[in-house]
DNA sequence: CGTGCGCTTGACTTTTTTCAATAAAGGTGG
DNA sequence: CCACCTTTATTGAAAAAAGTCAAGCGCACG
């Protein structure tokens, strides 16, 4: 259906699977099989026992249980590039919920048999894995937390600082996506967060040259940041 | 230092290693170290080659770097039970930052030979080591865009769509925190979180009894999660 | 060269927080 | 088992923060 090479190049795209070796990505390319699903088609129901779990190269596809009274309960919808089904792939048990394309969808499909012996045989392969799941799942609770804190400025402040120190680039850094999107991602709107942005130039905690920030009074914004003081 | 069960018990309150049969939480047992670390004490430096990574039992460790001009910037505190240096470790990459305890702690220390070794024995280890990533990557995703909502109502009525269906029990559930710390965790107050509460329920969304709520009128739940409808 | 998008600013409205006071709920020790 | 104390939860009124709506600028793209 599609060239070898094509499918490599999806499958490094995909999250759970960056970082590994190109040959390690080859050999993935070598047990998945490229599906297309229709729109409405069930992919898999509760209590199927899985043998394989899928990504999503492109389309939509829901996650959904019944509940007791038969009413569809959507517990997410898959963006392009997530896996779904692998978590109980991978621990060996029954799906816990339905999956059904709500649009027509081009998914792979990893068999569980022959992914659990690429991960026997390659030892780093797993490690490979589980240093991404670790990495992701550490930069999202950061995120988590930052997003709890009460007052924007507050959260604008951990974002900033848990930016310019991930990137060990004296305190300067470039946003790698727009400003509407920093403020949908900090659960605020576009005026608020430019708002914010011009009082933190102007009490100089910052400076902004487009999408670059360069943090310049690190104390108060960690002061910010833990919500011990406000932004005048 | 310590019984060995008492390690098992330990082992077995790690999240990332919960789910774990007791048989590998004995293995995991046999190739760790308990080690006491002094206030102030660093137990590993940015750039070390690390052999291992840690879990904190008890104690407090910070995590930093050094920015240019020689500053301290804390990437992160642990939490007990929470793992360090374990991305770095399982890409074998060296150790990003330092990491340093600020009042006495206990931790365990696992070698990454011997850890290794574990999971190229036992391919089962690490695919439920990747599950309970992949699960909890999930939930904090939810958990995030969720959060990202601009209004209350709209974060907790996403919060409680996603507990009454991930507890599949017939739209009722019981809170596992204080409401004080559910606040916390929408990123507001006791106070806006009571009323909120309230308002709910004079509307007939749901119905408030101590800890236990249950969700009645889902779809408009739904509708204010989704942004798309508020609370009159 | 106009259209659209990202970003900014202003005036006004709504939501949320603050502060203060009070009520319930949970333990602890007598 | 009760009195006492602490924590948790709720409510009101005023202040502050954030959101809405509307308008305008600059820049990339067709």
């Amino acid at each position: 259906m599609d060239s070898k090479e094509s499918l490599i190049r999806k499958i490094s795209f995909i999250p759970l699977f960056e970082g590994l070796t190109p040959s390690q990505q080859t050999r993935l390319a070598q047990i998945c099989a490229e599906k297309k699903i229709k729109r409405g088609q069930t992919i898999f129901s509760e209590g199927d026992s899985g043998d394989g779990f899928y990504v999503v190269i492109k389309g939509l596809v829901k996650i959904y249980k019944l509940s007791v009274d038969g009413k569809e309960q959507i517990l997410h919808i898959t963006n392009d590039g997530e896996t779904f089904g692998e978590a109980a792939i991978f621990a060996g048990a029954n799906f816990p919920a339905y999956a059904q394309a709500i649009k027509e969808s081009q998914v792979l499909f990893f068999p569980r048999s022959a992914f659990v012996d690429l991960i026997s045989k390659d030892s780093s392969f797993a490690l490979n894995m589980l240093a991404i799941l670790s990495a992701r799942l550490r930069k999202l609770t950061t995120l988590a937390e930052s997003l709890s804190l009460k007052e924007v400025p507050g959260r604008l402040a951990a974002y900033i600082l848990y930016l310019s120190k991930s990137r060990n680039n004296g305190n300067t850094f470039v946003l790698d996506i727009s400003k509407n999107q920093l403020a949908a991602l900090l659960g605020t709107i576009p005026e608020t967060l430019s708002r914010i942005l011009s009082r933190m130039q102007r009490e100089k905690l910052i400076a902004v040259r487009g999408r670059e920030i360069r943090s310049i009074d690190i104390k108060r914004l960690e002061e910010l940041a833990a919500g011990s003081q406000r932004l005048s």
